[in-house]
RNA sequence: GGGGAGAUACUCAAGCGGCCAACGAGGACAGACUGUAAAUCUGUUGACUACGUCUUCGCAGGUUCGAAUCCUGCUCUCCCCA
């Protein structure tokens, strides 16, 4: 495999310093991603620089995963229109540390030359003091180069810390670092890093007078102008404690057909080949929807595991097949497979009780499952048509007893076809 | 330091003494259509013990039968001049 021209078909580059290409076909190469610890999980925006990684790792050569244990102290400008709040240190390790364990199932730690390998920053830059970072680093980059950077300038009138200003220098010098250190010739990421990657190959080529590379990634678009990455609930993460891979498995269904062919050639690691075949397929009848599925499926596997990913197509065909088959469906299963489906739907228990002296729905919704936060937006939506138990429309009228359980335990309640909360009876 | 403008619901943005729970737009949610889509059409979008009541228009007071609208003080934001 050609790095940048797999890279190019999938649609992954966005710039590319000159020399690049040259340079991996001379050798064998490292190239380094960088990764901000700013939460405790990676999300699937960061899936691109991850695969970016996987790629140059299949071309051959060797990939670096760098965490940011200083960079991430600092903050990185980039993108921001706002100073950030910075992170306390137990927080950065911590994100760190997660980050680590996901990072590690994407690459390949042993395979010779070429194995993938984690670093982080803050293992250098702890033992660096300031004087001798401003003598010997400082010295070699301009104030009018680093004022240039769009992430500097678009700040200028709503204002900058000293802090957020240094960030470009301390990533510029992790790249000298590693290319002193590592031998990593390479830094690629999303294209917003692309000014911040390009003060470190300035760097290497002042201070260790070497030559370096670039390359960089579009920024993920979508079609309707919505952020990727992006659900009601806030970010898709990877983490299933943050996202279930139910969730995780229908934000990649739920893909637009404008934006599917993008995703599937940037996500996966199917070959051209069997893209082009699944986009034929696809376009044959849209409404299979052939590459939203193919799609879901590689990329929940791979994040989660299969048997997650099976789960999850149990539960979405239940949760979106229509009236007595679905209960049906829902009665088939067993009680700790009903579990696993659920985990991440909003979930409730009620008593006994309360069952046998009948739930009027309102209260269901609002006082005893808090799904809802009022009573009138309960009454709106059954108002509207909109509420659902176990898959068959209710009104106001309404009031739940034993005959709604499902196999003696569940009652399935919904609002619209989207949102589903499962009540557990004990 | 001097002068001016402004702060309204998730966001933008009307209203400038009663007809205001507050026009409009966007967003969000739902219904129809559909492919769990897009586009489109429709409805909803402060709370409640609900044809009524209560709490909301930066904060605290005041005038008035009655205020988001007038007055006073405070806080914050923006602009212009020095």
């Amino acid at each position: 495999m050609e790095l940048i021209k797999e890279l190019t078909w999938r649609g992954m580059i966005h710039d590319i310093m000159p020399g690049t290409e040259e340079q991996l076909t001379k050798e064998i190469t490292s190239a380094y991603v960088g990764f901000d610890p700013t939460a405790d999980s990676l999300h699937i925006g960061n899936l691109v620089p991850v695969m970016l990684l996987k790629f140059l790792q299949l071309s051959g050569h060797k990939p670096i995963a760098l965490v940011g244990g200083a960079t991430g102290m600092i903050g990185d400008p980039s993108g921001k229109s706002a100073e950030r709040q910075l992170l306390s240190l137990e927080d950065i390790n911590f994100n760190l540390e997660a980050q680590k364990k996901q990072l590690e199932q994407f690459l390949d730690f042993d395979c010779g030359d070429n194995s993938a390998e984690i670093v982080n920053n803050y293992d250098w830059f702890k033992d660096i003091n300031l004087l001798d970072f401003i003598r010997d680093t400082g010295k070699h980059i301009t104030i009018s180069y680093m004022m240039s950077k769009d992430s500097v300038k678009s700040r200028l009138e709503s204002g900058m810390s000293f802090t957020e200003f240094t960030y470009q220098l301390i990533q510029g010098f992790d790249f000298l670092y590693l290319y002193e250190n590592k031998n990593c010739k390479i830094q690629m990421g999303g294209s917003d890093q692309w000014g911040n990657i390009v003060t470190g190959t300035e760097l290497i080529r002042r201070k260790a007078r070497g030559e370096a590379f670039a390359l960089t990634a579009p920024l993920i678009k979508k079609a309707d102008g919505t952020k990727f990455g992006k659900s009601e609930g806030g970010n898709i993460w990877l983490d299933p404690k943050k996202t279930s891979p139910y969730k995780f498995y229908q934000y990649w269904l739920n893909s637009s057909d404008a934006d599917v062919e993008n995703f599937i050639k940037i996500f996966t690691l199917f070959d051209k080949e069997t893209i082009d075949a699944l986009i034929i397929k696809h376009n044959e009848d849209k409404g299979s929807r052939v590459l939203q599925k193919a799609l879901g499926k590689d990329i929940t596997c791979r994040v989660h595991s299969e048997e997650e990913y099976e789960n999850a197509v149990k539960a979405s065909e239940i949760l979106f097949k229509k009236g007595q088959e679905a209960v049906d469906g829902l009665k088939s299963l067993s009680a700790s497979l009903i579990q696993d489906i659920f985990e991440g739907v909003p979930q409730a228990t009620f008593s006994k009780a309360d069952l046998a002296n009948g739930i009027d729905i309102v209260s269901a919704f609002v006082e005893k499952g808090k799904f809802l936060s009022s009573n009138g937006e309960a009454r709106r939506e059954l108002k509207q048509n909109s509420i659902s138990v176990n898959k068959a429309k209710v009104n106001d009228t309404c009031v739940l007893t034993e005959e709604d359980l499902i196999g003696g335990k569940y009652i399935l309640l919904q609002k619209g076809k989207k949102n589903n909360y499962l009540v557990t009876v004990e």
